[in-house]
DNA sequence: GATGAATGAGGATTCATTCAT
DNA sequence: AATGAATGAATCCTCATTCAT
């Protein structure tokens, strides 16, 4: 009988799917859909051959469209499943503490919302509109004072821009301070800023300093 | 004697140059660096060749570096020349202002940050970086209290994506509202949300909404 | 029980075998050898994969050799069977018959003669030659006057072009008149024409008219 | 001063978007469209590359498209220009003549008759429709007695698969009879053959004879 | 007998770039 | 300064075929 490590049992377990959707989203992170090319993923998930991946994907937009999908459904999740405005503050830092532990999301959501193809334009839109939807809604019951109802997409977009941006950008990061931006520290350091942010966009220091308190 | 309209006149005295480097501008930030290629840049142009664009850059990565350069120059002349903290909420009023009046910036610069491509990553970084400089050290003078000064590099890019997240991500924001984010109404909700919010992410609210107050 | 018409239940009946051959016999007339992937043909013959194909022929070639082996073959039995020149009439109008109701035959035929490749050179030739001996036989005691020798094969050739271009180019004829070229009507006029003209080609009208008429 | 033999100034003076047409015409009559790759045409053309085909020709479509639109012209222009029914004999001569030089010619247009494609379809027709309008309008000049009004296109489409079926299946012939069907030998045998057969067809022997007699 | 997965080879087409004119 | 032509490399995707189940 074979002994094998728990993580080579499990490297094995993944299906071919799932690895492949793996090495796509890395890569589409990294250089979006136009910059990646259908070899690179191939070869990335250890096929021979880029054939084999047309066996379970169709199309490169197909492709690119469950790895989106798949990215995006446990983003919505959390979001969806937040008891607002109670803890709005513990959801954030669930958020905060996914982003940083999955490096490709933020990066690959960000592009998706900044592309303009008429390829994925539909794509995108269907993927990520529950997300801000869901998301406006929370808002709503956890804002404060001070802003007016037609100011409330704005807020969420910003809140929204606020919270992704930080792990989308690595890049920029590293150029203000040379550290990484997902290091224990800095991701530390980013969920107290974005908790005491967001408190302060939501409303009047008073009132929300104290909603927000998690922990 | 053809008479023709001051606009048409306006584009023949552009110069070549000027009109790829215009169409360069739209396309990358559209598509990306991987997602346009020189032939269609070229025809946007008006060129009937490819070639001819090769008179006026060395090669795409050359016209992709002149179009970013040409693009940060003007706003980094706003952030380092605004006299902080008297003037912050003016040069806001006037950053946005000049963001929604060139569509394609904050998209081209967005995608820029998110880039992780060996091609262009030193670009990027030579480029952004003085950007992301400048503005740290004006927020130091701008900030009022509550922040430790390790969350400062957290504040600055907060701000940044703030800003800039709105104009880049306009599909996002058709999605969330069935309106042009670049319509005069929703640019002045912006102009104003921004400043609301920048006043409550640098300091205690009543101490910095008089500093803002630009007008 | 499940009442099934009786063309579903011969459907079934139909070894799998066969109902690939049907398959491949109107794709590969549709469209050539080279035309139809084998893949079109499984998914066509109700397989869910192209593998299983394989365990009925050796190879795509096998397949081609196969359908227009088994296409050929009545033809050929029709042919070497008519007793010249007795009946030749009547067995050009069997021939006429078969061909219309076989729609795919005559093309398939067709391309198979205007096929150059060196993949099916040998099989065309082992398959069509048989053909052509036979008809050149039958023609030899049928022809009446006005012919050399040398002039038998071109003869031969010609009438062969005659029956089977009609069906075979069913395009072509569409395109001279807006009618369907299988339609009863069509197919009568053809099997007369075919007689009449087969008359006028094999001899001295008088010799041959008698001779031809088979009702 | 080059001295260069006749020969090798004509090919250089050929334009590489004829040499292109002529390398085409060829692959395309031996296998289809569906049996030859760009890359093969591109090579056999003297080409490097299969890139530079695409700067001649949008595409393989287009590419089918102009070879069989320069084929097709010179046979129309020699039927549409017949003086029917004086020199139908003469013409038949030139045609067959005509055939007999083009070798990749009557294979070509035979298969473009037979073709089903969607992708061919409407090309196809275009095309070979005026050759077939011409034709039949040449013949209703021509022809003698017997034939009803209706069966006028079945005999115009006799007559062409007659007349090209020869030239197009080379490969039968040469299975009849193991001799170069475009011999000259061969050849004239057909064109007299042709032309007897055609007068046989077209009305009563005797008074067919004479009308057709061309030198 | 049927199927899901894999794969090497090749399909058409587009890429960025160069060069002669 | 502009363009037509050429080209090597890469693009996405499909091909026929094999193999383990």
């Amino acid at each position: 009988m074979k002994a094998r490590s728990a993580r080579a049992r499990v490297a094995e377990t993944r299906s071919t799917r799932d690895v492949i959707l793996d090495a796509a989203e890395r890569r589409f992170a990294e250089r979006g859909f136009a910059g990646v090319s259908v070899r690179e993923i191939a070869s990335d998930a250890g096929l021979k051959n880029q054939a084999s991946l047309y066996h379970h994907f169709k199309n490169k937009k197909a492709l690119y469209e469950a790895v989106l999908a798949r990215g995006v459904a446990p983003i919505l999740e959390m979001v969806a499943s937040s008891n607002a405005p109670t803890d709005t503050g513990l959801t954030l830092e669930h958020l905060v503490d996914y982003l940083a532990g999955h490096p490709h999301l933020p990066r690959l959501i960000q592009r998706a919302g900044l592309d303009d193809t008429k390829l994925l334009r539909s794509t995108v839109t269907k993927l990520l509109s529950p997300l801000y939807v869901s998301g406006l809604s929370k808002l709503a019951t956890s804002v404060g004072g001070g802003w007016e109802a037609s100011e409330m997409p704005h807020l969420a977009l910003g809140i929204y821009h606020l919270v992704f941006g930080y792990f989308a950008n690595a890049a920029l990061f590293e150029m203000v301070l040379p550290e990484d931006p997902r290091s224990p520290a800095a991701v530390a350091r980013q969920a107290h800023f974005i908790k005491a942010a967001v408190t302060r966009l939501l409303g009047p220091a008073d009132a929300q300093t104290s909603r927000l308190a998690s922990r």
